[in-house]
Parts: structure tokens; sequence; C-alpha cells
DNA sequence: CGTGCGAAG
DNA sequence: CTTCACACG
């Protein structure tokens, strides 16, 4: 009959395979990007994530970095999480606590992203964008030994953000206390003994930036004096997708993108800036401040993941007198499900 | 590493094959399906196509019809289509004429539909809701040897039709001339030289009935003019998605249905009949006046296909005085790639 | 259920 | 590119 070559199905799998649920090869890291061959036949979209520079660079040794460091210098940082991570003064780690934008949680549970959870046993998992309404969570969402918490904002299939945690927190809240700004499910606050932990999904500046003024007068500001009020109280571990890529190093491609993509721009840089002066830290780079190719993020265009042409938008930011309880910061490059991967962060609390 | 288990492939892909590309099984028909037992955890939806008799019917020996008669009268109708077929006077057909439609021109594209036509060759392929917007028509649907006009409306991805033809035609219009019915891209017709071939996917009158008006006052009205007027000149084939069940037997739940659902309203199913008597005849009907079971459409919902819980909503209806040329037509519910299955027209022109 | 749109990222 | 909403069938 027609449509019943069995031949037809072998493209078909591997199309299937490479697009949807899992990816066997991850990205290669540590390798010469500079280098990479932009095609030929290049479709001037948007030149998002891609540098239009086309010269012949002359080659270097290892020209992994998108800015130049010595040779001699360390550049790597851990995409697989340590079993024995310590502290600086040798305490070994007694909480693990992820941090994923999920990119719609429902199309993740179809690629076995909850799987996560048996595999790691985080104490806590912080994950974003689960595009979805309370009423539409799916029942497989509820995991054993976990206790959970979902967010969603008033737009169905927009934002939100969710928590899992072993152990039941003190106290759960949800935004910040001011309407315009919690209506959109961005933003898990849990109280546990000794510290809080903050889990936010930061409003995207928007195509054409429409939205930054919002997100950095209105968003940062009032997040930035909710952080002072909670950290006046105990010290905070704040996660998610912060939606900025702060220094150059954070991105591959600064220079394109500066001040045109959402996420690149001077205003959401010093908002971040800003928030770290009132006594926080930026946990990776505290403890790799030169690493290079850390991305979190590639966007499903253009095959940036392939390409390894990324973003540092996912982060731990930390009060700053947790910084002896710091073991380590993973960034888990190769785990699939989203356009972001996980991050990991290990303290000994 | 995670998402890596090759055993979570299998389910994944036996779900592949059976959503998309292509189904092995053909849907059982002659089988009893009175019997057929309903799901018992039956949300009720709609109902639409279930019926909701329950009644624990006694069994007949050949209960195959929707109506009943009596077991010496022969059902069946072709699904394959005769290499041999003939007029009732003994000439051998000529012309092969397809009608299908394909629910999204690009959505068949990808699921290999337009082998169809390097498959049957036939001499007219006539296409219903190609929903697809003239700029967005893949090249692949240019196929050598045919000459092919489409047709799409003003709203994106809405409706549209279109018609490949081996022999050029002499004149191809779009349309009927009213503004107000022609703004969909619902009607495509080809002058030959002895006959007209007029392809239409005639407006279905919504959920609620709601364009049950526009359907049976204006379109049905003007459509019949539009006939009249072919047919004073030459004969007319009339071929497509006519969007309507015209007696019990052109769907398995009249009951359920009548008046209720868009396709069996009797307003619908009289606009064909007042069509028939301005000197036109349902090919099929005329051939098979007791086939049974003979669907051209099953609703993706409920697993209609698999069940065989269908509608005839794809007709030829041909000029009376085509009748004695009339060699053979042809349901191929086998054949996949849409919610509704080709339907074959044989003549001796 | 499945196709296509449009918004969002 | 991939998600989700919504419309339509």
């Amino acid at each position: 009959m027609l449509f019943v070559n069995r031949n037809l199905l072998i493209p078909a799998f591997n199309r299937f395979i490479s697009s949807a649920k899992l990816s066997i090869m991850p990205p290669k890291r540590k390798k010469a990007q500079a280098d990479v061959v932009e095609a030929t036949t290049k479709k001037t979209t948007e030149a998002e994530d891609e540098p239009t520079t086309k010269k012949t660079k002359i080659e270097k040794k290892s020209s992994t970095a998108s800015t130049d460091l010595p040779d001699d210098v360390d550049t790597s940082f851990p995409t697989q999480i340590n079993p024995d991570a310590k502290t600086k003064d040798g305490r070994k780690f007694t909480k693990t606590i992820v941090s994923w934008n999920v990119n719609g949680v429902r199309a993740w549970l179809k690629k076995d992203g909850i799987d996560y959870l048996q595999k790691y046993k985080p104490d806590i998992f912080c994950i974003q964008e689960t595009k979805c309404s309370q009423e539409k969570l799916p029942a497989s969402l509820k995991v054993p030994d976990y206790h959970s918490y979902f967010s969603s904002g008033d737009t169905e299939g927009y934002a939100g953000t969710a928590l899992y945690s072993k152990e039941k927190p003190i106290n759960v809240t949800y935004g910040m206390g001011i309407k315009k700004l919690d209506d959109e499910g961005r933003l898990i606050t849990a109280e546990y003994d000794t510290f809080y932990l903050v889990g936010a999904y930061v409003p995207n500046s928007g195509k054409g930036l429409v939205r930054l003024k919002y997100r950095t007068k209105e968003w940062d500001v009032a997040f930035r004096d909710y952080m002072k009020g909670l950290d006046a109280k105990k010290p905070v571990i704040y996660c998610g997708d912060l939606n900025v890529a702060h220094q150059e190093t954070d991105l591959k491609n600064p220079k394109t993108n500066r001040n045109k993509t959402p996420g690149f721009h001077d205003d959401e840089r010093q908002g971040f800036t800003d928030l770290l002066a009132e006594g926080f830290f930026d946990s990776f780079r505290e403890l790799y401040p030169n690493a290079r190719e850390c991305w979190s993020f590639w966007t499903y265009m253009m095959n940036a993941r392939a390409k390894n042409v990324g973003w540092r938008l996912d982060y731990f930011v930390l009060s700053d007198r947790l910084k002896k309880d710091l073991c380590e910061h993973t960034i888990q490059q190769d785990v699939m499900g989203s356009d972001h991967c996980p991050i990991v962060l290990q303290m000994a609390l």
C-alpha cells in the first residue's frame, strides 16, 4: 500500500531523535569557536547570536574564549556534579540546589525531564517557564519525597515557576507583594531555618527591547528592595533565569548583541551589578572568574547549541555571608530537554 | 548520561509511527460495528460521533450497516481502483479524477502525500483544505507532467483548494464571481473540451452551526445557480469535500448527529437534494445504492478511524448526461495522510 | 486529535 | 526553532 515503505522510517526516526527527546552528543565545548564557518547562504534574519564578522582570523593555539586570556590561565569549569564538593576550608557540602528553565513544563515532561529529580535527587529544585496554569498541571508533576509549589501567571501558557523541596519549607510565598509585578508567576520564595531560597524567572526585555523599562526600572528596582528585605532577616540564595548576561564573557557574541538583544543591554547588566552591590555575589564567577564558554542557554534558532553559541543567563546569587559555605557550582551543559541547561549549587549549610 | 536510556525509544518510536507518517493497518470495514464496546470511562465530551446508546443489542448475523438491509443485498463498494473499469455499455475508462481533502497541504507533504500523484497518476487531482497562502506554498508542490493551480483565501492557513491536471485546461477560474463567497479560496473550475471540472471545499457550518445560514442560504443557493450556468454550456463534473452526509447511510451515527453536527443538518442535506434536482447525480450512489460504511472522512477525535466511525463527505456529482460515461467510483479508505481519504472517479470521456 | 496561526522567547 | 494559545474542523 501507499505510505508503507519501511525505508522511509529510517530518516524519519533519525529526525525524531535529533529533534525531540534526547541528544546523544553533548555540545562541544572548549573547541575553537571563532573558527566556525558561517553557512554561505546566510539569510540575514536578525543576526542575533551570530557575529557578521567573517574576517579570516589568525588562528590561535587554543582560542576557546570570546575574550582573550593568556594560555596558562585556567578557563575551565565543571559540567559534571562533584560528589565530594567541599568549602574552601574543607567542609563537605550538605545541600544541593538546582535551577532549570524548562521552557514549558508539559513539553519537558514528555521529554522525561522530570526523571532529573530521580537521578540527581537535589534538595531543592527550582524551575522556570512552566507555561502552565494550575488547572492544567499534569499529575505526573507530583513527585514522591518532594514538596512542590507552583506559581502561574494570569496569561495562559506564559512564564510561571515552580519549586520542589525535600524538606518542607517553613513558609512559601509567591511574588514580592507588588500587584503589578506579581501577575506572571515569576517568583517563589521558600523560607528555611537558616536561609531564604528565591527562585525567579526575570522578565525578558522582549524583541525590540519593548519591555526593557518594565524589566529594569520596575522589576529590577523592586526586586533589589525585596532582596534587601530578606537579607536583613536571613541570608538569601537567589537563583533562576535572570535573563541577563552580566559581563562580556557571559555570552558568545557580546559585540553584536550589546544594547540590541534582550539580555545584554547595559541597563540590564547594570541592574545585576547594582544587586550585587547590595551585598550579594555571583557564585559561579566567585569560583570561576576566568571561565569561558560557560553557557546555560542556547537559542533554539540557528542551531546555536550544536555550534555552542550561547549565553549564561542562569545564576545562583548569594548573600555575601554565605561565601564561606559555598562548595561548588556546576553548569550541566550536556543535560537536554530545554533551551537552557540546569545549573547546580552545592552548599555546606 | 541522563536521557540516553535506549529502552525509552521503543514506545516513543511506536507513538511516533502511530501518530504521524503512516498507518500500517487499514481501518476495518465490513465488521460488526454495532458491537464495538465503548470505553467504560467515557468522558461525555460532545458525543459527536459516538451514539450514547448502550442497550445490549441482539446480535445480527452480519450487522455491518447503520441502516438495516436484507442479508442477500450487496452492501459492498470498491476501495481499490479497478484498472479495467468500464461503462455499463462496455467502454473502457479514459479519465481518472481524484478528489482529496488533505487537511493542510504542508502537513500532508511531510507525510509524503504528494507521492500519490506518482503512484496513481490521475488525469485530474483536486485537493481541498490546503491551508496555505500562495507565498507559503512549498516548491515541492510543483510536480512534473502536471499543470497545477492553487487558490487560497484571505485568512492565513484557512480553507484553500488546488487542482492538478495532466492536460492543460482551456481555462481555469477561481470562485463563482460573487465577492462574498470567493474570499476563502474554496472553488476552482477548469474548463476542458467536453466538460467542466469543478473542485470545491464547501463551507463547514461550524460548531454550534454558527455558519449554517451562510452555508445553506448563501453558498448552496449561489452554487446551484453557478452549476446551472456551467451545465447549460457543457456537462459538469463537480467534486470535493461537500461537507454534507446526504442520507442516513452516509454517516455512522445519523440519529445522534441529525440537526446537531455540521454536515448532517436537514438544511444541508436539502441543499444537496436541491442541487441534484437541477439535473445532477451522486455518482457513488448511482453505482452503489446499497453501499454501507462507505466513509470518506473520520474525525481525528475519539479514535474514529480505528473504530471506523465515519462520514461520506466527499463526492463526485455529475451532470445527468454523463451517466452513460460513468465507469467506477472508488473510496480509497486505506490511503492515509489526512482525516479524509481520496475518492476516485473513472470516466469514459 | 491534529493542523496552522500568532505571540513569545 | 520551539513552546503554548487559540481557532477550526
